[in-house]
DNA sequence: AGTTTTAATTTACAACCGTAAACTTATTTC
DNA sequence: GAAATAAGTTTACGGTTGTAAATTAAAACT
């Protein structure tokens, strides 16, 4: 059951902060923040407001402040949003796009090995070619 | 030299039909889009006329229509709208997102074959961990 | 206790997006 | 040639996003 939140690309830079430090006040994701980032701390406010009430974090006071903790997961908040983006493209050249990301993408010898054993098992049973699915009926193939 | 257009979802939509007929008269969008989503034939018009002012997309007038072309590449495109996304999400886990799609998307024989021979490059000078890139200066790492 | 600091909340505002009706104009059909 | 059709253009409208100032309120320092 998703906790169906769409985080915009600057509520995600916010998001990163929080999820990596587990919690966090405005003013640390200010500091942090600002080092990357050209914002106002009235702009990281209002971000973290919006998170707040979007439902992707809560926050518990202390003193004067508030802490601010995740509530949606990372992991699966990054996959979300990859799959909606792939949802949008094309099928047959979503293996080109795959690929190119892939090329840019630093990973680590794990992860490699991990989506090496992946291909293995899915080499056993892949199509010879991916239909394109953005006009139905008509089957556009690429070869 | 990127022509910087920035494409909705919706607007995707559009583009996936355009460019897979290579060229397409509003009528012809409209007709293969109703066939998947809900949308009246104003709304088709009003993302077509969108695009056109993105630089998305062409028109050369015939008769009292349009026919519209793309201006940008498919595969292009879609390799920048993932750019994209992948750098708002942190890279330490970007691997086990890539992981997530891979286990999700159906994939040809020679896209795996691809994605197997990068793989076995990126090997060889893989990193054993990938660093955190949320929260510059503190190299949080996972194991 | 009064002043200063700092957090949160409210308000703002333009651009973009999803969604579409209304209007205009050109074309095709009778 | 007049009427009906269909394409494009304009206008619309509420929601989201990026960006932030103004306001309020609470805490900390002197």
């Amino acid at each position: 059951m998703e906790t169906n939140c769409d985080i915009s690309p600057a509520e995600w830079q916010v998001m990163r902060i929080i999820w990596t430090l587990k919690e966090a006040t405005s003013a640390q994701v200010t500091t942090i923040l600002q080092r990357k980032v050209d914002w106002q701390s009235a702009t990281i406010k209002t971000l973290l407001h919006r998170l707040v009430k979007k439902g992707a974090l809560k926050t518990i006071r202390h003193g004067r402040a508030f802490i601010y903790q995740p509530l949606v997961k990372e992991q699966e908040t990054m996959n979300e949003a990859v799959d909606q983006l792939f949802a949008s493209i094309c099928q047959m050249h979503a293996g080109q796009s795959l690929l190119h990301v892939i090329k840019h993408t630093e990973l680590s010898k794990k992860d490699i090995a991990s989506l090496q054993k992946l291909l293995a098992q899915k080499a056993v049973n892949a199509p010879e070619m991916v239909d394109c699915d953005c006009v139905p009926g008509e089957d556009i193939r690429c070869d």
